[in-house]
DNA sequence: CCCAAAGCCTGAAGGC
DNA sequence: TGCCTTCAGGCTTTGG
């Protein structure tokens, strides 16, 4: 699952590749993945010069001149692939940027996700923006801001790792493994969390972001960078989908069960 | 063949 | 009653 680490490791890549290039000819393959019909999406991208790409929890706008923007959300299962390849796009492909060049860039499996289409200068006011909390590897996210929001929830501390309302971009990866690193149980509620662990959990979520960023993503399922390579994030990973399997730290048992409706991944001996 | 899984939206239902 | 939080269903496709 493309999460934050997976998802800015894309554009990274993606910028080094394409900015500043022109856009010869665009494509959508399936009129539900967008906002706009697929010959409009065509007319309206096609042509113009890719300024920048931005990064909005796990979102990607790419950026064009003339005030235009793509907005795609990859959900569970889409990729970014590059290919020097000028052909009609298969059935998996639903969205492609040919720019000018030998390189092009492919949107495949985005089954959930979606490419929209927005005014750059209306980008922020768009619901699938405004509606995300702050990015916990810029620095709005401080130890202050963690502490305030929590003694306003109610949840379990899963469940709000997970909301995009609060933090942009965690997924159930990096959830799973953030709650290991700091001992902390999937199920405890925020709201009885002491300050020594509000600040591990803290210090957690800057570290296992980092660690992603740092190894290029997680390679679960399914993810792979645009030329195709796996992450290396999980060989870090402790717990996440290792039920069945022996706790590194302990030996015990890994277990599964769900939280807030999403499976999840603990060690119930190190995680209290 | 059918169910589960993923992220996220919506609307309904439940708790204090 | 109002505010929050949780749950169920839908979207889409693959894989067990
Ligand atoms: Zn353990």
């Amino acid at each position: 699952m493309p999460e934050l680490p997976e998802v800015e490791t894309y554009r990274r890549d993606i910028l080094r590749h394409f900015t500043g290039k022109i856009l010869e000819h665009a494509y959508l393959g399936r009129e539900k993945s967008s906002n706009i019909s697929c010959s409009g999406f065509e007319k309206t991208l096609s042509g113009k010069r890719l300024t920048g790409i931005k990064r909005f929890g796990k979102m990607l706008s790419f950026d064009f001149e003339d005030d235009i923007s793509a907005l795609v959300h990859l959900m569970v299962s889409g990729r970014y692939v590059i290919s020097n390849e000028r052909k009609l796009p298969d059935k998996s492909i639903q969205v492609a940027f040919w720019f000018e060049g030998d390189e092009s860039l492919l949107i495949r499996y985005l089954f959930l996700g979606f490419c929209r289409i927005y005014k750059t200068s209306e980008l922020e006011r768009c619901d699938e923006i405004r509606k995300l909390g702050i990015d916990p590897t810029s620095l709005d996210f401080s130890l202050k801001y963690f502490d305030k929001y929590l003694d306003s929830k109610k949840s379990s501390i899963k469940s709000l790792l997970l909301d995009q309302s609060f933090l942009s971009g965690i997924g159930n990866i990096y959830a799973d493994e953030i709650l290991f690193q700091a001992g902390i149980s999937p199920q405890r509620k925020v709201s009885n969390l002491s300050n020594n662990e509000r600040s591990r959990l803290y210090k957690a979520i800057i570290d296992q972001l980092r660690l992603g960023l740092k190894t290029r993503g997680a390679t679960i399922q399914s993810y792979a960078d645009i030329y195709g390579n796996p992450g290396g994030f999980q060989d870090n990973i402790k717990v996440h989908s290792k039920m069945g399997g022996a706790c590194v730290n302990c030996k015990s048992e890994i277990v599964k069960i769900r939280v807030g409706g999403r499976g999840t991944y603990y060690c119930p001996n190190c995680q209290k």
